[in-house]
DNA sequence: AATCTCACCAACCGCCGGGAC
DNA sequence: AGTCCCGGCGGTTGGTGAGAT
């Protein structure tokens, strides 16, 4: 079997687009050069080439016919590390692109769709709280996954299933708070869920890091608590208690808005993701400068984990 | 039965990093 | 050293089916 390995299913690096630089290399089969690669210079004007002849590229849904044809080729002489050059290989006539989304999407094996469990929905909640959309770097965590699939999974249900929840518990408490809102599908807030609480491990909870960052307590490390270096703590949900974290990750969250002097301010969800993206950015900040002291070749299980079991974190990356 | 609305998800788009030249 | 091109990524769109009106 030769070039299955492309795609990114098993840990094996963090985007180059997201907003951290590349913890690695990703593309070691783009070394391959083939026959048919479209690399030609003919585009050496202004502006970029385009990937493939937009205008006589078929575009939308692809037929079975093609499916057969493309996981065909594909399952005798690999992707060749060219995907542009791909589809005239078959003679598909579709963009390299669209080629390798079909396959890595829906065509490879051990692709699972639908039915998330809610292992699942734990795991992705707890690293979109962490390290937000790398859709790709989450959907490594799930075996079968795609990144695709996990952020339109995301998108269409967790999202709301999460806002279900909230809308739920309110209710629930209070059950005249129901329409305690604004009409307009914001909500009041009230009946707070009680969880048991998961407890950190005293090392690793740190102090508050003032500089802005008030509403914020600092969790657990990045990196080896015992340096002291409060600016390597990575900060979860801003006012969980310390040393506590809750075992489900969406009363964690909520729970996290619910003692929030600013909780106020939180009457309605768009107010929540805003603090939600507050914490994701400071995250992202704090991994960025984990990444650049631990010079990381690759996003591996080691790095997830902390934001997966916090409790059992054992202070490195 | 017809029409509308909504949810879902496959596929596309455009940007970016980095290797090849 | 600079440019080009490819692969990879996240955001967004559009088609489709189910349910509501």
């Amino acid at each position: 079997m030769s070039t299955f390995g492309t795609h990114h299913t098993h840990i094996s690096y963090i985007g180059t687009r997201a907003l951290l630089p590349p913890f690695s290399k990703s593309r070691e089969q783009s070394s391959v050069k083939e026959e048919g690669s479209t690399r030609t210079g003919e585009a050496s004007g202004m502006g970029r080439a385009p990937c493939c002849d937009k205008a006589n590229v078929k575009k939308g849904s692809w037929s079975p016919d093609e499916d057969a044809k493309l996981k065909s080729y594909i399952e005798q002489h690999g992707t060749g590390g060219n995907w542009i050059a791909l589809p005239r290989k078959i003679g598909l006539k579709r963009c390299g692109k669209s080629c390798r989304l079909r396959w890595l999407n829906y065509l490879r094996p051990n692709i699972k769709h639908g039915g998330f469990s809610e292992e699942e929905d734990n795991i992705i909640f707890r690293l979109y709280i962490s390290i937000g959309s790398r859709w790709s770097i989450i959907a490594s965590q799930l075996p079968g996954r795609t990144d695709n699939d996990v952020k339109n999974y995301w998108n269409t249900k967790l999202k709301k299933k999460f806002l279900g929840k909230q809308r739920k518990e309110t209710s629930a408490a209070d059950p005249k708070r129901e329409t305690a809102g604004d009409g307009h599908g914001n909500l009041g807030i009230t009946g707070w869920p009680q969880q048991p609480a998961l407890t950190y491990p005293i090392d690793h909870v740190c102090h508050d890091i003032g500089q802005g960052q008030a509403s914020m307590r600092k969790e657990h490390g990045a990196r080896d608590p015992d340096d002291g270096d409060a600016s390597n703590c990575l900060v979860m949900p801003s006012t969980v208690p310390q040393q506590e974290i809750y075992d489900d990750p969406f009363s964690l969250a909520w729970s996290s808005l619910q003692q929030n002097s600013g909780a106020q301010a939180l009457l309605c969800p768009t107010s929540f993701w805003t603090e939600l993206d507050d914490i994701l950015r400071f995250n992202l900040m704090k991994m960025d400068e984990s990444n650049a002291a631990t010079k990381s070749e690759n996003m591996n299980w080691n790095e997830v984990s902390p934001f997966l079991y916090p409790n059992t974190y054992d202070g490195r990356l």
